[in-house]
DNA sequence: ATGTAC
């Protein structure tokens, strides 16, 4: 017997609703252990979030259902369930997409001229745009592309109304640099192989549960979410996420001097996120029919609660996936003993070892930045405190435009700002624009060092949403790219830098389709992204750094 | 992207 499917809705809010498929093994009996009643109670409580389910109707008869002949009669293919609370049968409403905040009007902005941008990708940037509650302006940067439902390289700015799916399950991805003290003459042509031969003992869990958990202890207390999701800290997980050790090859000095990036530094760049835990928070609290909430609705106060702390946890795996590199890199260093297996043989936690560890982590560090969530930000955004001084010196033309002065702060409400592959322009800790951040290319090609500019003419980050573009983006789903690539460079090693190549990158990837998914050829020229960035006026490039080892995944069983 | 969901 096959199941029969149907969809149950809220009776009070007929938008809100789910399909079921009811298995012929349910009974009509309502009073049964394995009713169809409870099954669509059950249904109701999960997905519909209908916490009492107490009577169900049939659409658009209206019809109650009480009796075992009730059920029997009027469960079949593709019926129409209401379900309500209690209350009296409220009738068909008329098929309505448009959500009352729903903003048809939503400024769109697409920062590309060189780089290509797929159609799907602009249609979903402003579909997006213009039905979901409460968005009050959206932005494409050039590495925009299409994802499954929503676009990735987008940021989206909203007034009242929560959208986790605008974020996506990996909250808290992001990129991490990292310096280390290795001369670019140990890196660098044939040594590239030497030292990726290095990189070993990164795969799978780090050291043990009670170390996991000292290190997710952080000024706030701790970010530990259960070991379920703990065990995979310090991995780097799959799809685009990776480490790699670059070199510093051009680099201009910031003009306060803050610069972190010297030319010819060997630096390591970690680009991961909060793995299954982020997904596992985006599941828990949206179905398919229920995706926004608003902000003071108790859904979307718990949830951010989750997504604050995946962010952390995110940024501590980032660390501790650079503290493990550190140690196979820098052998010598006792305070990146830590990143190697438990080899003191006592298992004892040590405290010690943990703050040192992560202090000296702290001074490598260059820039760690979120591309994956959602943040509450002044809207529209002002001058920041430090760039006052341009303020006062911008053109009397400047200020005619719709740009921001000191004196309009009062008229800034809050907004929250949902980034899906987007970095921020500002260090969302001390309210200050970031010195610098990385656009990375992909393997071969260069990583951009990004500068972003505040101005009058780009309203102080209005244009871009206080946001850039947090990579080349890619120009080749996965699934065409496996296609179309694998076919290209059929008997070729395309881990390795051609012979001519010495500037080449030494790519570990023992995941034979990973290998042609993440392929330069897959993704946009990273060149292209960046000038778009600069003819927008949203940012400079201030450097390039290439990569020597880039570290996907390794079989160590080979 | 992912201890995926079907």
């Amino acid at each position: 017997m096959p199941a029969t499917r149907v969809t149950i809705a809220l009776n009070a809010r007929q938008s809100q609703k789910a399909p079921l498929l009811i298995s012929a093994s349910a009974t009509a009996d309502p009073a049964a252990a394995n009713s169809i009643r409870g099954l669509v109670f059950k249904t109701a409580q999960s997905k519909l979030r209908l916490k009492k389910p107490a009577r169900v109707y049939v659409s658009p008869a209206g019809q109650e259902l009480l009796t075992e002949e009730d059920w029997k009669k009027n469960i079949k293919l593709d019926v129409t369930l209401l379900i309500s609370a209690g209350e009296d049968y409220v009738g068909v409403k008329k098929e309505d997409n448009t959500h009352e905040d729903a903003n048809v009007t939503c400024p769109v902005e697409i920062l590309a001229s060189k780089a290509p941008i797929e159609s799907l990708s602009v249609t979903q940037l402003t579909t997006t745009a213009h039905t979901l509650p409460g968005i009050v302006h959206a932005v494409g940067q050039p590495d925009l592309h299409p994802g499954t439902k929503f676009p990735i390289g987008a940021v989206f700015a909203s007034r009242n109304w929560i959208h986790p799916p605008l974020i996506g399950s990996d909250i808290g991805c992001g990129m991490a640099w990292y310096k280390t003290i290795l001369p670019r003459s140990q890196v660098d042509g044939n040594k590239g192989k030497k030292v990726a031969e290095k990189l070993r003992g990164l795969e799978g869990a780090w050291r043990t549960r009670a170390y996991r958990e000292a290190w997710l202890e952080n000024d706030d207390g701790s970010c530990s979410v259960g070991e379920q999701w703990d065990s995979a800290l310090g991995t780097i997980g799959a799809g685009n996420h990776f480490a790699e050790i670059q070199v510093v090859e051009e680099s201009c000095p910031t003009k306060d001097g803050r610069q972190g990036l010297y030319e010819d530094g060997v630096i390591l760049l970690v680009h991961s996120g909060s793995r299954g835990y982020g997904g596992s928070i985006l599941k828990k609290y949206t179905t398919d029919s229920h995706t926004s909430f608003e902000e003071s609705s108790h859904e979307a106060i718990e949830y951010m609660k989750e997504h604050d702390k995946a962010c952390q946890w995110a940024q501590a795996n980032r660390d501790l996936i650079a503290l493990r590199f550190l140690a196979c890199l820098e052998p010598g260093n006792e305070d990146w003993q830590l990143g190697s297996s438990d080899t003191d043989g006592t298992g004892e936690v040590d405290a010690a070892m943990i703050e040192r560890a992560k202090g000296t982590l702290q001074q490598r560090k260059v820039v760690d930045i979120w591309h994956n969530n959602v943040e509450r930000v002044r809207w529209p955004p002002s001058p920041l405190s430090s760039m006052k001084e341009e303020v006062a010196s911008s053109s009397p033309t400047a200020e005619g435009t719709d740009s921001f002065t000191p004196n309009d702060m009062h008229q800034q409400e809050y907004l929250y700002v949902h980034r899906k592959g987007a970095a921020p322009t500002y260090d969302p800790h001390t309210q200050q624009p970031l010195d610098l951040l990385p656009l990375p290319g992909s393997r071969g090609t260069p990583t951009l060092i990004l500068k972003p500019t505040f101005s009058a003419s780009m309203s102080w980050g209005l244009k871009n949403a206080l946001s850039l573009a947090h990579g080349a983006g890619r120009a080749m789903s996965q699934a065409k790219a496996l296609s179309s690539l694998s076919q290209k460079y059929k008997g070729q090693n395309i881990l390795e830098p051609r012979p001519a190549d010495a500037g080449g990158t030494w790519v570990i990837c023992d995941e034979k389709d990973l290998v042609f998914e993440e392929a330069p050829d897959a993704y946009k020229d990273v060149e292209a992204v960046g000038q778009d960035l600069v003819d927008a006026g949203v940012a400079s490039i201030v450097g390039r750094c290439r990569a020597r080892v880039s570290y996907k995944v390794r079989n160590e069983a080979r």
